[in-house]
DNA sequence: GGAAAATATTAATCTAGTTCAAGATCAATC
DNA sequence: GATTGATCTTGAACTAGATTAATATTTTCC
C-alpha cells in the first residue's frame, strides 16, 4: 500500500486558508474478495477467472478505453480512481461515473454490440485495473454459470443506483446533489478535480464554486 | 387482441382543429417468446417458470405496487401499459419508466432489500402483469442458472438504458429530450397523458405544452 | 346527456443555473 | 524557482425552465 499526498490550498477570504489533502492513495484490494461476497467459488472456477484477467498499470491520465474505439474488454478496478465521460457534440465532458477500488466500469452498450464507444475512461489517479476480454468473458460465462449469477447481482445492484441518480437529477437541486454526492462518495472529492465533480453533478465549475462558497461564507 | 380507440381534439388554433386517436390497445404477446429471444429453455424449464408466474389484470389507474409497502414480485407486462413513479417530499410525482408488453418492471432495490419501496407502479390503461414472488424466482434461479443468464442480459441492457438516459438528462435541453423521447418510444404518446410525458422528460407539463406549441405553430 | 373531475394550454413573472470574461491559485517541468 | 498550462473562483449579463393563476378542453361517471 502505497500513499502519496498533496497540499492542495484553498483561499477563504483575505485572511483565511484552508489546505486539503488531495489523496492519490493506491489501495491493492483482492479482486476474488469482492466477488466471492456476493457467491461462492470454488478452486477452479477462481484459478480460471484469475488467468484470464489481464493487469495493467495506468499513470494519471492515461486512457483506459477511447470514445471512438470499439470496447473488447470490461473494467475492474483494483487501486486507484477512474472516470468514464462523454463527450457531447458541443466538445463538453459529461462525466457519467467515477470508479474506484472493487468497482466495474467500462462501455457495456460498445462492449455488447462491438460498436465504437462513445465513452472514454481514463485515470484520475496513477491506478491498476483488471481487464476481463469480452470473449473470455463469454468463455468464463459458459463454463461456469456462477459467473451468470455474479454479473446478474453486479448489473441489478447498478441498476438500483443508476435510477436513484436519475431521481437526483430530476428532483433534487444542484446544491441538494452536491451535498448527496460528498455524503455517498467522501472519498471522491479528494482524487476528483471539481471541475469533474461539476460534470458529474450536471452543472458548470463556475456554479459549482458559487455552491461552495455559499456554504463557507 | 382488443382495440379501443378514443379522440381527442386539439384546438391549434382559433379555426383549426387536430384530432388524435389515444389508443388504449391490448396485445396479447406471450412472455416466454421474449426469452426465447435471449436464451433457449428446455421444456421443463419453461413450464417451471410458466407455473411460477401469478396471472393479474388491471383496469386503468390501479396499482401494481404502492410507494411505502414491500415489494414480493418482480412484475412482467404482458400487456398494456404501466408507468413507475417516485413522489418527493413536496409530493411531486417524478416518472421513473413506462413498460408496455414485453417489459419488466416494479422496484427492485425493494424487492432485493425487502425494505419499502420509494415507488408506485400504476396501470396507464387496461393491463394484464405477470407476477414474478420474489421466493420463486430465487427458486427459479437457483434450479436452473439459464435465467441467471436472462436476468442478467436484461440488467445489463437496463443498465445501458439508463446510462443513456442520465446523458440525455444533463447534455440535452428539453426539447431536444422530447424529440428523442418521440422517436424512441412513438407508442408511448398514444397511452400515456402529456402530465406524466414532462414528468418523465423531467419538466412541467406547463413548459412542455410551450414546446409542443412552438412546434405545431 | 350533463356535471364534475382530470388534463392541457396560455401568459406574466420569477429564478436556478449558464455563459462569458477576467483574475487567482495550483501543479508540472525545465 | 520561474514559466507555463491547468484548475478554481468571481461577477455581470443572460436564458431555459419553474411557478402561479386563470381558462380551455377532455374524460369520467351518474
Amino acid at each position: 500500500m502505497q500513499k502519496n499526498f498533496k497540499i492542495l490550498k484553498y483561499k477563504l477570504n483575505d485572511f483565511n486558508y484552508v489546505t486539503k489533502k488531495r489523496i492519490f492513495a493506491i489501495m491493492d484490494r483482492n479482486i476474488l474478495s469482492h466477488i466471492t461476497r456476493h457467491v461462492t467459488l470454488s478452486k477452479e472456477e477462481q484459478d480460471f477467472f484469475i488467468s484470464i484477467l489481464l493487469p495493467q498499470k495506468l499513470k494519471q491520465g492515461e486512457f483506459a478505453q477511447k470514445a471512438g474505439e470499439i470496447t473488447y474488454n470490461f473494467i475492474h478496478v483494483n487501486a486507484g480512481c477512474l472516470m468514464t465521460y462523454f463527450t457531447d457534440k458541443e466538445g463538453n465532458d459529461q462525466v457519467i461515473q467515477f470508479a474506484t477500488s472493487g468497482w466495474w466500469t467500462g462501455d457495456l452498450h460498445s462492449l455488447t454490440t462491438q460498436q465504437p464507444s462513445i465513452y472514454t475512461t481514463r485515470a484520475l489517479a496513477d491506478s491498476e485495473i483488471l481487464l476481463l476480454p469480452k470473449v473470455r468473458m463469454e468463455e468464463l460465462l459458459e463454463r461456469f454459470p456462477v459467473f451468470e449469477r455474479y454479473f446478474r447481482i453486479m448489473f441489478q445492484n447498478s441498476l438500483v443506483t443508476h435510477q436513484n441518480r436519475l431521481i437526483e437529477a430530476f428532483a433534487n437541486t444542484a446544491e441538494e446533489r452536491y451535498s448527496n454526492f460528498q455524503k455517498k462518495y467522501p472519498q471522491f472529492e479528494q482524487f476528483v478535480p471539481l471541475k469533474y465533480i461539476a460534470s458529474y453533478l450536471g452543472i458548470t465549475p463556475e456554479f459549482l464554486s458559487k455552491i461552495r462558497r455559499k456554504r463557507t461564507v
